[in-house]
DNA sequence: CCCGAACATTTCAACGTCGAAGCTTTGGTA
DNA sequence: TACCAAAGCTTCGACGTTGAAATGTTCGGG
C-alpha cells in the first residue's frame, strides 16, 4: 500500500529522475507522521476540553518528580520559548490549574507547580493520553513499534538531542 | 546512548511507575525528529536566503510537472489552507518567483506558475536541498534508512495518509 | 563597598496561521 | 429566463509564537 509520500516521491521521478530524491522518504515521512499523530493527540484533548499544550505544561511539572519548578527549568524541559512560557503560565493561573509565586531565596526566580486541580487533571489525563497514544499506534506491531523507537533514536543521537 | 525522550521516559518511570507510557517512546521520537530535522532544513535554505515555505511552494509548483496550477490544487497539494496559500503567493509574485492570473476559461480559479527565475531557483535548490537533507540522515546507514521508511509508511497508512 | 556583568523573567512588536465570513462566478434546475 | 446552491479565492479578526528590548536581581572583582 503506498503513502502520500510514494506519491511526492513519484512526481519528482517522472519530472526530475536525474535527482536522487530518496532522504525525502524518510524525511518526509517523519514530517508528515508527526502532524498527524499531533492531530490525533490535539483532537483527543480538544473533546476534554484541554488544549494538547496545557497538557504539556500539567505534565512537565508532574514527571519532574519535584514540588515546584523554575520558569527557566520548564521553559527548557517543556522545549518552549521564555516568553510563550509566561503567557502559557499566565493562562493556567487564571485557570486555576498552576500555583505561581516568586522564590523565597532568590528574588529573580519565580517557582509553579501544581494546584490540587492541577494535579488531579494532569493524573486523570495521564492515563487517557496513553491510551490515545496506544490507539494511534494500532497500525504497529509491539516489535514493529520498539524498531521505530531504535531508529528513530539512532537517529535523534546523531543530531544531538541527547540530554548531557 | 540515551536520547532525550529516554530521559523523560525515565522520569515518568520514577515519578508513575504505574502507568505504561511505552507509546510515548514511539511518537514523542517522531516528534522531536521531526522538530530537529526541520530546524536542520529551515537553517540550510536560510543560508541560502530562502525561507523553507517559499522552496516548498516552488517545490510544489516543479513537481507538479504541469505548467500551472489552480490555487485549490496547490493548497492541498502542499498542505496548506487557502488563507495562508493567498499570503504565500502574494509574497512570492512581490519576489518575481511565480506569476498569477485569473483562468482564463473559468474565472472563479486563479492559475499560478514558476517565473523563469522561479524555475531557475527551484532547480538549483532542489539539488542542493537533496544533499542537505542526506547529510542531515548521514546516522543513518542505507539499510536503516529502508527499514526507518518503511515502517514509517505502514503507521502513515494505518493514520489513513493516502492518496485515494 | 560599589560597579558591572550575568541571570531570570516579563513585555512588546512583528509575523504567520487558522477558521469564518464575504465576494464573485458557475452550473444546474424549474 | 430566473434562481440558488456550490465552488474558488480573498479578506478579516483572533490567536500564539518568536526574538529582542526592558526590568529587576544577584554575585564577583576591584
Amino acid at each position: 500500500m503506498d503513502d502520500a509520500v510514494d506519491a511526492i516521491l513519484g512526481q519528482w521521478a517522472r519530472t526530475r529522475p536525474d535527482v536522487d530524491v530518496s532522504p525525502m522518504g524518510v524525511i518526509g515521512r517523519v514530517s508528515r507522521a508527526s502532524r498527524l499523530l499531533e492531530r490525533g493527540v490535539k483532537d483527543f484533548f480538544a473533546e476534554h476540553g484541554l488544549e494538547a499544550w496545557e497538557f504539556d505544561m500539567l505534565a512537565t511539572l508532574l514527571r519532574s518528580g519535584a514540588d515546584a519548578m523554575c520558569m527557566k527549568d520548564l521553559s527548557s524541559s517543556a522545549m518552549v520559548s521564555p516568553g510563550a512560557l509566561t503567557n502559557r503560565m499566565d493562562h493556567l493561573v487564571r485557570r486555576g490549574l498552576v500555583h505561581r509565586w516568586p522564590a523565597p531565596h532568590n528574588r529573580r526566580m519565580t517557582l509553579v507547580a501544581l494546584t490540587d486541580e492541577g494535579r488531579r487533571v494532569a493524573d486523570e489525563m495521564l492515563v487517557r493520553h496513553a491510551a490515545n497514544e496506544e490507539r494511534l499506534l494500532a497500525g504497529l506491531s509491539e516489535e514493529e513499534r520498539g524498531a521505530l523507537a531504535g531508529l528513530l533514536r539512532t537517529l535523534l543521537v546523531s543530531l544531538g538531542d541527547t540530554t548531557l
